[in-house]
DNA sequence: CCCACGGTTCCAATCACGGGAAGGTTCAGG
DNA sequence: CCTGAACCTTCCCGTGATTGGAACCGTGGG
């Protein structure tokens, strides 16, 4: 299998198989005589794998743990569990973090009149400089 | 006021004042003999209404849009509302959306016992390459 | 044999932010 | 007056996952 069908086949693009070589997630595919990478079906697996993990939110550094636990025949159950509680409790505290906000802009918004005049109370908390309502964030840059 | 204090009195690093100023977000400050910025009370309070604004979630982009109706005095209120209404959904979906990921996982886990044992389910469902459960996901890469 | 469609590499951009280097400015104390 | 610490300046690089594009080479069907 060249890089397109495995590409179809994993639901993994291109671009990212290759980037995900570079990286070392994957090891490097073997090439065919006119430097082809040629994926095998473990191989197509594996993407898949981490296609799954990716969808779930795990980060690559999270997945490459993950392989080699998968790999591993004599992996302890409490090893995976705890990376995926870990990775539950995250998260948990992304949806605190992301709910937060949207109360507090709901509730902004809920004191702004749909119409035409210009006094609408959002910019005026948004300048008021009123510190968040909980402990600082713990991370801010979620919008990718 | 110099970058400093500036920074300390806006909440705003010193780096990120620099960053705002490169981007055209905020108009760049006047200098000092010395070539330092020298910051008005306005300029920390529109600094504070960014930090505000960024607190909330909203990207760089959205607050270059409500910072240029902060100053608008005769901007409608529709307008700020729309804004703020839009960025509650964005808020809501990415809720809807990393709570689906853990309840997902919160599952698999379950099903996963705390012990020595190497069948942990959760690779195996990892390695099944089974479809998210809703539509693909809007965004991937909320974890900042 | 040609051409379209693959594949290959490399480089850039995204978004908001931090780290650090190399150098100039300011100000207080000796 | 001089020194040094603490500030400021610009510039470049890295982050994480991903996409886009350019320039080039291989493969296979008509």
């Amino acid at each position: 299998m060249n890089i397109g069908q495995a590409s179809k086949a994993s639901g993994v693009s291109a671009k990212m198989i290759r980037y995900y070589e570079q990286i070392k997630l994957i090891a490097p595919a073997d090439r065919t005589e006119g430097n082809y990478r040629s994926f095998s079906d473990d191989e197509i697996n594996q993407l898949q794998f981490i296609r799954r993990a990716r969808s779930l939110g795990f980060s690559v550094e999270e997945i490459a743990h993950l392989l080699s636990l998968w790999s591993d025949r004599v992996r302890p159950n409490w090893e995976v569990k705890a990376i995926a509680d870990g990775h539950v409790r995250a998260l948990e505290a992304k949806v605190a973090e992301i709910r937060a906000m949207a109360d507090t802009l709901r509730e902004l918004s809920r004191g702004c009149a749909d119409d035409e005049r210009p006094d609408c109370p959002i910019l005026a908390d948004l300048a008021s400089g009123v510190q968040p309502r909980r402990e600082p964030a713990v991370s801010r840059g979620f919008q990718a």
